[in-house]
RNA sequence: GUGGCUGUAGCUCAGUUGGUUAGAGCAUCGGUUUGUGGUACCGAGGGUCGCGGGUUCAAAUCCCGUCAGCCACCCCA
């Protein structure tokens, strides 16, 4: 074993591995390109305030940041999203709207490994960004479930939590907690995962020993949220003023614009409302959403939502924005665990077997020509028996074996092996390549 | 960052209460086979038993440390 091992939740990618990504890449990709997206990359390297910039100082722990040579503080990226923001707000005038942009990249995260987690992965991410109304929702959600779908899996291997932070606030504030209701949010992230005197406790900080069973009681209810019919009825029995009733209606027009397109793509099986997801970070301002792995609670394959004041805070315009993010390695194991993983094997179309070294000028030759013509060629680099390398043709995956013995040279000819089903013809050495392109197709 | 479990060949694993030169299957390479391939047979290469220290006449085996991986927390863009 090497003393070089690669650095801790780094990956090395044999051929085979590197197949298998491939096709993930592929299918996001073409999925991508089926919805319209355009793809588009940024630097993997960005400077350190960029990440703090947008997501606070408590996430630098995470960051793969260092000082680089020339004294500046920079860091691998650990997301797409700011750099995308920085990019459209920097020619936002000259886009055409709706944005719709894809990439696929690496990003790094430097903290302690686990299932499903690594330090360098890929993501796919998909943004539409100058669409403010649920019509951009719409399509991103289609385009995830359809991603999802890509690969095979179905309504039983997975769904997609639909939430809102901002029926959140609208919600907080016709209770009357408007004041505290960021940091209510952030207790509702983790809610799923706190104790009960937990919960209470942090309730107590942030409105007060009076507030907080009030707080609870409403918190507990407004999770039992599952329909826009349950949001109606929430709001119904409030009684508020006028001005957020207006904003809450629209909102829940919203909803019902966002829940009416997916049924009428026929994809209502795969969405459940579940107020529960909030997402950790500050930026996402309206909707947000999950598709979560049926299988195993807790495991969520993509994420995303609404983030209307990235763009500007990166020194752009105004501009409503909202996307995903895929990873490949919870993505894969999933598929692996369900056996959707398809199994790569290398082919090549023709292998060509020479007799002896006599014959192997002139196999060189025709070899040259059929790979500029566009065939994939191989031969063996040294003189083996003919049985031997009929052997390695036919685990080569080939389709035909091009046979150079002293036989066949004498007539300027060469025999076309089928490897399936073993038929043999000869052909003349300057018919061989329009011949193969016949067979070949 | 915290805790638990696990490290033997490329892979999956044996290896007895500590006791000769650490094994098997698969994979790889070579041969049986300079004129015909999925089988078969024969053979070869491949290991500092994760690494370092300790106990012992003797350590893959017991002890300590360390690194790495897995799992659960924390966190999750």
């Amino acid at each position: 074993m090497s003393d070089f091992k690669s650095l801790p939740g780094f990956r090395e990618f044999y051929p085979e591995a590197l197949a298998q990504r491939r096709f993930l890449f592929q299918v996001w990709r073409q999925v991508a390109v089926r919805f319209g997206f355009r793809e588009f990359d940024g630097p993997v390297l960005e400077s350190l305030e960029l990440f703090k910039a947008k997501s606070g100082d408590e996430i630098e722990g995470q960051l793969f940041s260092f000082e680089d040579k020339g004294g500046r503080e920079v860091s691998l990226r650990p997301e797409l999203t700011p750099t995308l923001a920085r990019m459209v707000g920097a020619q936002a005038n000259s886009l055409k709207k709706p944005i719709k942009w894809f990439n696929i990249g690496d990003n790094f995260r430097y903290e302690r490994m686990q299932k499903g987690r690594l330090r360098c992965f890929t993501q796919l991410n998909a943004d539409i960004l100058g669409e403010a109304g649920p019509a951009a929702e719409v399509e991103l959600i289609s385009l995830l479930i359809q991603t999802l779908q890509g690969f095979g899996l179905g309504p039983d291997d997975f769904y997609i939590r639909l939430s809102d932070r901002n029926l959140w606030m609208l919600f907080l504030k016709s209770r009357g907690f408007e004041d505290a209701a960021p940091r209510i949010l952030e207790v509702v992230d983790k809610w799923e995962r706190m104790p009960e005197e937990a919960k209470a406790k942090r309730l107590i900080e942030i409105v007060g020993e009076d507030g907080s069973t009030a707080l609870r009681k409403a918190i507990d209810g407004f999770l039992e949220t599952k329909s826009v019919e349950d949001v109606l009825s929430t709001f119904a029995s409030a009684s508020v003023k006028s001005d957020l009733k207006v904003q809450i209606d629209a909102r829940i027009q919203d909803w019902e614009y966002l829940t009416s397109g997916l049924e009428a793509m026929g994809l209502s099986q795969f969405a459940e409302m579940d107020m529960s997801i909030v997402r950790g970070l500050a930026y996402y301002t309206g909707f947000v959403f999950e598709a979560f792995d049926r299988a195993k609670v807790n495991r969520a394959i993509a994420g995303g939502g609404r983030y209307d004041s990235l763009v500007k805070k990166m020194g752009g315009p105004d501009m409503p924005a909202v996307g995903f993010g895929m990873g490949d390695v919870v993505l894969a194991d999933v598929l692996a665990e369900r056996g959707l993983q398809p199994k790569f094997v290398s082919t090549i179309d023709i292998f060509a077997v020479i007799g002896s070294d006599v014959e192997r000028p002139i196999a060189l030759s025709d070899i040259n020509l059929l790979r500029q013509g566009g065939f994939s060629v191989d031969y063996s680099f040294k003189s083996q028996a003919f049985g031997k390398q009929l052997k390695v043709a036919s685990s080569s995956g080939a389709r035909f074996a091009l046979i150079y013995g002293s036989d066949e040279l004498e007539k300027d000819e060469v025999t076309i092996r089928d490897l399936a089903n073993r038929n043999e013809e000869t052909a003349s050495r300057s018919r061989l390549l329009s011949l193969l392109r016949e067979k070949l197709g």
